[in-house]
DNA sequence: ATGGTTGTGCGACAA
């Protein structure tokens, strides 16, 4: 089973670019981010003519957006609200062997990392907090994989300087606190980082205002991929498709993250 | 310290 998250950025202007990355990786399971599009204008046809036969949407107009595109059956289909809004950041299925899929986009946070200043870092904040909460209900011992954007960049390596990097949302020491309780509240296991030690450097996403990404390599990884305890064993491989980000003139600011298991 | 770019959809706003 190949699981692959890509925190797309418009499902409608980039489906040339998920086309290209089904033929290429022909994942079973793609979670998307920041679809930016309605359910009701959502481009199903080229993932029916690839064999996905089986998508939960959840859209909005303008803003964040997921999908879950399979081609398994997915089951017991759900969305869930959190921060008390029905924003479309999570949606979640069940696959015939009963893994649970959770596809989900964190809130970026804003510019300034002060909550009592940035209302959207107080909500990011509460969303991590909440998604401890959420997970400490649940059963570790379930099946299950969490993949999305999730905004925060927890490890040293994790940023191009950890340094440099403690000031800026999506590392600061209270995000990178909250995001690990969450963690460890739900079981969850790193999966790429069971592969890629973790003294190397590993970026999903590269600003779109650095002049040149590529030679100036300031990324952050901010996707994740992660597994509750009875899917450890099964966890095969894990990369992430840096390759993505220069692919086409008019690239996503986030690359695939892809993670084999079974 | 500042500004740098992108998507949506034609205003800002979010990232």
């Amino acid at each position: 089973m190949r699981f692959v998250t890509w925190n797309i950025n418009s499902v409608r202007l980039r489906i040339g670019l998920i086309e290209r990355l089904i033929d290429a990786l022909s994942p079973d399971v793609l979670c998307l981010q920041e679809t930016k599009c309605p359910d009701e204008a959502f481009p199903h046809a080229p993932f029916a003519a690839r064999g996905y036969a089986y998508r939960h949407i959840w859209g909005m107009k303008s803003y964040n957006g997921v999908a879950i595109i399979s081609r398994l059956p997915l089951m017991q289909m759900g969305q869930r609200d959190w921060q008390g809004r029905a924003d479309c950041r999570h949606i979640f299925a069940t696959l015939p062997d009963q893994t649970e899929i959770h596809c989900l986009y964190v809130p970026a946070g804003g510019d300034v990392p002060d909550p009592d200043v940035n209302p959207k870092f107080a909500h990011k904040l509460g969303f991590l907090d909440e998604g401890a909460a959420w997970s400490r209900e649940q059963k570790v011992s379930r099946p299950r994989i969490l993949l999305g954007d999730l905004n925060v960049a927890p490890l040293e390596q994790d940023v191009w300087s950890h340094r440099q990097m403690l000031g800026v949302v999506s590392h600061t020491p209270i995000e990178v606190e909250k995001f690990t309780a969450w963690q460890q509240a739900g079981g969850w296991i790193d999966a790429p980082r069971c592969f890629i030690p973790l003294e190397e450097k590993l970026y999903s996403w590269w600003s779109y205002r650095a002049q040149d990404w590529e030679e100036s390599n300031r990324g952050r990884r901010l996707d994740h991929v992660w597994v509750t305890p009875p899917l450890a064993p099964a966890l095969r491989g894990a990369h992430v498709l840096r390759a993505a980000r220069g692919w086409d003139p008019k690239p996503s600011d986030h690359v695939p993250v892809i993670v084999d298991v079974g």
